[in-house]
DNA sequence: AGCGTATAGTTTGACACCCAACTAAATACT
DNA sequence: AGTATTTAGTTGGGTGTCAAACTATACGCT
């Protein structure tokens, strides 16, 4: 099972039948080799989670990319944003307005290193700490919903090839 | 090991030490539960995947949101742009400018549908099989590596649990 | 000291995407 | 037939992201 292609249609997503009179695509889409590629997979499961959690966090006001900031921060307290960015693995120009409005909001608390006046020091305020702990009860609900999904069996093999695929794709 | 958090330190990311006098984070970055959680990892093996397959793909001058687009296509001649966004996870209004740019391109053919005239159907022209055609040596050169990372005994079980996550988080 | 290079962060311009509002066509209801 | 509802696609506004150019500090070499 990996050659073989077959016909890979599936009605997942694609359409429910309209079928007038033969119209093309009657009941389902045919997603070819896409179905069996990793990357095209890799990519639906990464929206639909980001998505799933979007809700979650959007219940106590806050976006998703702002919870693993936070929790950079939280956990690397004094990170400058270039280290941050790259943990996060986002562009340190992506940072610089998430930090802004962050500060903006009192959640992140900002200061000039002293040895090197060009870097900022990040921490959270305590008003930012409180809003870490909310998100991260959201996270292990999202998490919760994700092992269901998942299997107990296969989580942690799962885990481990998604950052291999990180680590030496990066 | 899953409750077990311990440090969760790691030094993929973070950035080599460059040890001033314990300036904080000496050599590597926290994830904190970050490191443990699937959302996070599979964002970054996602991006991850997806840069990887650009680079292959820019190669030939195109995007990588192309190929999906144009898979799709050449396996359900005569798709609308609904059904096209739908089966790509794509708001139809992404679609939009993509379509145009296919089409003006040459390689996307587009019909009004006659029993339906607010309907469009697309088809590939014989230049887009072409391009599809060498985006698909690409895809599988693409596939081959992740393969590699993946591992050929965990492979197929690895794309079952992605597709699930796209399927129950939907 | 002085010049060239590297680094931290910001700015700017481009894209890809989403959502909500819109237009035009089809269908359903009566 | 006439109005209301649904549907396909587009438009407009906003967000998050990257890459490249920029500013300012720091470091290295002579």
């Amino acid at each position: 099972m990996h050659g073989t292609n077959g016909s890979s249609r599936t009605n997942g997503v694609g359409g429910r039948r309209r079928g007038r009179n033969g119209e093309a695509i009657g009941l389902s889409v045919n997603f070819g080799p896409l179905a069996h590629w990793v990357g095209f997979n890799l990519r639906m499961a990464q929206e639909a989670a980001f998505q799933a959690f979007s809700l979650l966090s959007q219940e106590i006001g806050e976006s998703p990319g702002r919870f693993a900031t936070l929790t950079l921060i939280a956990r690397n307290p004094g990170i400058s944003q270039t280290e941050l960015s790259l943990a996060n693995g986002r562009d340190k120009s992506s940072l610089t307005p998430v930090v802004e409005d962050l500060v903006k909001r009192g959640l992140v608390e900002r200061k000039r290193m002293d040895s090197d006046r060009r870097t900022y020091r990040l921490n959270l305020t305590p008003s930012g700490k409180r809003v870490l702990t909310m998100l991260t009860r959201c996270a292990r609900r999202h998490e919760r919903n994700l092992d269901r999904v998942i299997g107990e069996r296969d989580r942690k093999r799962f885990i481990q090839i998604l950052k291999k695929i990180a680590a030496e794709l990066g």
